[in-house]
DNA sequence: ATTACTAGGGCTCGAGTAA
DNA sequence: TTTACTCGAGCCCTAGTAA
C-alpha cells in the first residue's frame, strides 16, 4: 500500500525515484504502460539489474507507479503521484529558468452540485482571497471541463505551487489548503482553485468577483477559453 | 580550471551537481549572481554546510558555477555550462510529459561573413541534410540575431537534442557534430543548424532548400519571425 | 565570522545467489 | 528464464576542527 512519503525522502532517495519515473517514461513510447525486465531498465539507466529491481520496488512502494506482475515480465505505469512529482519538477524549472509561461486552457461550462459555492464562502478562506488574491469572489464557482486535448496544460498549472490559501477547522470537521492562480476569462480578472493535495481531475473551479455565468452569459456546454497566469 | 567533465559523473553527483543549481537559481532572486556563504545553501537545500562547501566547489571544478570570493561572503554565478545542463533537463522533461512546444523565436536578418556557405556546402554535411532533414539545403545560410527578450526561447530550442548531424574529418581539419531543428520561416521550410557543443550566441543560422534572402526578399536589419518544431 | 580539510558512520550499489 | 534477497565494499554526508 502507497504510503505517500515522499517528504520524507532524503534527497539521494528523492533523485532516484525522479530518475526512475524518466526513464520508465521513456521507455513507454507514448504507451500509458511500459512492459519491461528489471534488466532493461538497468540496462537503459546504467545501473545494475539488482538496483533497478530495488529501484522498482521502491517506487512503487512510495506509489509513483503502479506495478503489475504478468509472469514475469512486468507492466509498468506511472501513477498520478509519480505524473504530478514530475510536472512539479518541470513547473519548478520553468520559474528558475524564467520561461515565460502564458498557459491557456480552453474547455466547456458545466454546473456543478452547489459545493462550490459552499467552500468558497467559508469565511477564513474568503478574507484568505481578499488578501492574497485581491478581491473578494462571488459566492459560486464557475465550472469548466478542460478539453482532453489539454491535459497536459492542466497539469503543468497543477505543477506550480500558486498562491497558498491556507486550511482551517471548525467544530465539526476541516477544510483542506487550496492553491489558486490568478487569470482571465474574456478578459474578466478570476482566479482558479485547486485544493491542495488532490488527484487529476479535467474540472477546474473558477472563481471571480463578478458572477461570470451572468455576466458572460455563458450556459452549460458554452466553450471558453482562460488566460492562466502561474509566474507568482 | 574547468574539466567540462560532466559525462563522467555518477548518477548520484550529477543529480547533487544539479540539486545545487537550481537552489543556486532559487536563491539569486534573478539576479545574475547569487551573494551567499556556503551555510546559507546548506539551510536552503537541507544539508551541513561542510556538504555544502563541498558541494561549491564541486560545481566550481566541473565548471557550472562561476565563483567569485569577495572576502568572506562569495558570490556565485551559474556558468553557461550549468544552464544549459538546466536547460537540457528542462526540454528533456517538456519532451517526457509531452508539453506541446511550437516554440517562436523573431529576429533581425544580419548579413554573416559566408563562413556559413563554407560549412553547410561541406558534402558529408550536405549528404545528412538531405537523409535527415528531407532536403538538400541551398549553399549558404541565413543569419538572424534574436531578439534579447527571446534568449530564453533560445536555450529552451538548444536544450533539446534535436535532429543529429555527425561530424566528420578532412585531411586538414574535423568538422564538429551539429543538430538541427525544423521549422518555417512566413510558411517556408527551413531549419536551424547549431555546433553540437557550442556556448550561447544570439545569431542563429537557417538553412533552407530556397535562397531565403532572395525569395523573401530580406535585408539586413529586417525582421523575421521563425517557428521551429522540438518534436523531434 | 567564514571556508573547507579530515575521520568516522551510514547508506547505496552491485555481486552472488535463491526461488 | 526472470525477480529480488543478503551482504560486503565503497561512497557520501556530517561532526569536529583548523585556518
Amino acid at each position: 500500500m502507497p504510503e505517500n512519503s515522499l517528504d520524507k525522502l532524503s534527497r539521494g532517495e528523492r533523485n532516484r525515484i525522479y530518475d526512475g519515473l524518466k526513464a520508465i517514461l521513456s521507455l513507454s513510447n507514448g504507451e500509458k504502460r511500459a512492459r519491461l525486465y528489471s534488466g532493461s531498465l538497468a540496462l537503459f539507466m546504467g545501473i545494475s539489474q539488482q538496483s533497478a529491481s530495488k529501484l522498482i520496488l521502491d517506487m512503487n512502494r512510495t506509489g509513483v507507479i503502479i506495478r503489475h506482475m504478468d509472469g514475469k515480465i512486468q507492466s509498468i505505469e506511472v501513477s498520478e503521484l509519480g505524473r504530478d512529482l514530475l510536472f512539479e519538477e518541470y513547473s519548478l524549472l520553468s520559474g528558475l529558468l524564467g520561461v515565460k509561461d502564458k498557459i491557456m486552457i480552453s474547455g466547456v461550462v458545466q454546473s456543478g452540485m452547489g459545493e462550490g459555492r459552499y467552500y468558497v464562502s467559508r469565511k477564513p478562506y474568503v478574507i484568505q482571497f481578499q488578501e492574497r488574491l485581491g478581491f473578494i469572489p462571488y459566492m459560486g464557482t464557475l465550472n469548466i471541463k478542460v478539453d482532453s486535448s489539454e491535459e497536459v496544460s492542466l497539469r503543468r498549472i497543477r505543477g506550480y505551487s500558486g498562491i497558498k490559501i491556507d486550511g482551517f477547522a471548525t467544530d465539526d470537521r476541516t477544510f483542506g489548503p487550496v492553491k489558486a492562480f490568478m487569470g482571465t476569462i474574456s478578459g474578466i480578472k478570476c482566479a482558479i482553485i485547486f485544493p491542495e493535495r488532490s488527484v487529476y481531475r479535467d474540472v477546474i473551479e473558477i472563481i471571480s468577483e463578478e458572477f461570470l455565468r451572468e455576466k458572460l452569459k455563458l450556459s452549460d456546454g458554452e466553450k471558453v477559453q482562460l488566460n492562466v497566469d502561474v509566474s507568482n
